[in-house]
DNA sequence: TAGGCCCTGGACAACGTTGTCATCGCGGGA
DNA sequence: TCCCGCGATGACAACGTTGTCCAGGGCCTA
């Protein structure tokens, strides 16, 4: 019988290692070391020769062994919404790039708002020993994150705040945005005015219906129940809220919408429909200036920008409390929402309260 | 002075090993490794024992020194060109997805168009041993992956293909879809017809270009070099190609954009300007039907999806011999290309060649 | 009751790298 | 001339896990 190779079977492809460009350069292992780090204390002649022979085997250094050793990953994990998300994009390439800048790489996922496959995400990324993690909350309850904490992941969440435990959070004025944003429909008029959110277990969806109700408040409006709308962003949900706070007995001249994905569907919807409906959405979208539609913008690349930046900090050293940054919002009226309330016949003005 | 502490300072934050639960449920290292791998051979008493001590010490197991180990990292890199462009969004959301299916995760980086870089993160990700990469190029030399590619990593480009190696490649249509967009716009009585395109080092920007004039050679139809205009997506650069097209002695009647960066700013241009400019863009854009703007619609989740397949049949053993996917496209009438010319009075039509 | 087998558990090495420390050789100062 | 110091180099252990292999004990069978 012929003797079993010794190779183990999971070598990496066969590749050569420091041992292997060692023997070849006929030095020692820790002098390849030395040069593929770039440590002093090699003479010219050497490192030329560990050289050649670093580039005769085609040798890379085996990251994951240094990992093991230095303790340090130089990643960083991101589990967002969905990657797809437009809005999601520029906020990820933010994160990057101050990763990129600290040398560090970028794992992400998404989460498609499962808390479920959030934690398993997390956690997966806590194993690889990620050295940070940057959070966008689709769970309510963020203590499995504790232990990974304590241990020194440092952690920071962004878009949502976390639930239940004391982190780091970069927020954008979800509260104060929709507030000017619907004050800027009333300015303009309105005393009916819809909202259609994301689904209440959503943070910022909850903090815009806030704002909706401050600015309604604020001008002593009341607010029919029939104008409110949270659930899911599916276009089909969307149009029938649509639908059914523009038909009722007490029909809206104006709408606010909580996020992209509403204002997408949304403005679909209005536009297929006859007389004109106001309309501010919460976040930016791309040509949305074409088509006249007024936005509270959020600066998503700044939220990733933001969180990166804390979370390096923290990667540093600093050792500060936990802080909540907010950033602000901008109003950008582009038309649809400085279209006056219809002549209504049908629907008399309601009294201020 | 008193003696300094042997804790060495490179361990995870002083994080459980294996060897700790060991130590606290009276069992071998051994044993923890087989609870914590879900392996047989553990009696139900043992393993809670364990289960009850990794819970006790927070313990995760540790992916990087398991890498190691194993020889397979569970994950895989994703290059491309920029995480923010909204064309890239699906594309990476469908690779992470079909990762996630064979429980591997995804670390992607942006290329930023630049080769170097797309050179420097590739070469990163290798070093990490991620088990397959996913590249779209920037650059036109990949032979700088054939070490990597030979040592095992598997290796698919998409949306361009490599350069100067062979390699597993998908595609989109771009020659024919280019070619069926300008074909519409000609069949609408159009004869002088504009193309902007991307860089012309890029290589669906050229074939495109090569879409465009295959079209206009079906149809007979001459090309002005004042009518085509390859470069950089800036807008500033695309609004001095569309004056230059529209304002020559010979204007065109219709515009054919190179990609949806050039669709966004193109459309933003023409809508400034009076007189009715035909257009067609590649790639769909979000609420392009509003805009009423007809597309050379590329599926960019498919490319992914279709990528990331490839890549893990490579992984589980496939060996033949690579191929090159090419998906097709499809046109999406909206309006914007159905615009017939306008009576031109100025610039008598070309007599066909 | 003895023998053998299976099941459980543990000791040990190895994965490829880096930190620590020892060694070697050479030049300069006493 | 001898010794010290210093720069260059290498031997070795350790990082935390998993694969291999062996030991011991309990149970079944003859």
């Amino acid at each position: 019988m012929a003797e079993t190779t010794r190779r183990p079977a999971h070598r990496y492809g066969n590749r050569p290692t420091m041992k292997d460009v060692a023997a070849r350069a006929g030095v020692g292992l820790k002098t390849v070391s030395r040069v593929v780090n770039g440590e002093a204390g090699v003479t010219a002649d050497t490192e030329r020769r560990v050289q050649e022979a670093i580039e005769a085997l085609g040798f890379r250094r085996n990251d994951s062994a240094r990992v093991l050793r230095k303790g340090r990953t130089a990643s960083v994990g991101l589990v967002l919404e969905d990657l797809a998300d437009p809005f999601y994009g520029p906020l990820s390439r933010a994160v990057e790039e101050v990763a990129r800048a600290h040398g560090a790489l970028l794992i992400n996922g998404s989460s498609a708002e499962d808390p479920d496959r959030e934690q398993e995400l997390a956690l997966a990324l806590c194993a690889r020993r990620v050295d940070g993690l940057i959070v966008i909350p689709a769970g309510a309850d963020h203590r499995y994150l504790e232990p990974e904490m304590r241990a020194g992941i440092a952690t920071v969440f962004v878009d949502r705040p976390a639930g239940r435990i004391d982190a780091d959070v970069v927020l954008s004025d979800s509260f104060g945005g929709a507030r000017a944003g619907v004050a800027h429909l009333i300015a303009h008029g309105h005393r009916r005015i819809g909202f259609i959110g994301d689904q209440p277990r959503i943070h910022t969806a909850v903090e815009r219906l806030r704002g909706y109700r401050a600015a309604m408040e604020d001008a002593e409006l009341a607010v029919d129940d029939a104008w409110v709308s949270l659930g899911s962003t599916e276009p089909q949900r969307v149009r029938e809220a649509l639908t059914a706070m523009l038909s009722g007995p007490n029909p809206v001249t104006a709408v606010f919408a909580g996020n992209n994905r509403v204002t997408v569907t949304a403005v679909r919807e209005l536009a297929g429909r006859e007389g004109p409906v106001a309309f501010v959405g919460f976040d930016d979208i791309e040509l949305a200036d074409l088509l006249g539609i007024t936005v509270i913008a959020q600066d998503a690349a700044a939220l990733g920008r933001t969180a990166a930046e804390r979370l390096f900090r923290r990667l540093d050293g600093v050792d500060d409390a936990p802080a909540r940054t907010v950033l602000d919002t901008v109003l950008i009226p582009r038309g649809s929402g400085e279209i006056p309330p219809a002549q209504a016949v049908s629907a008399p003005g309601r009294r201020p309260r």
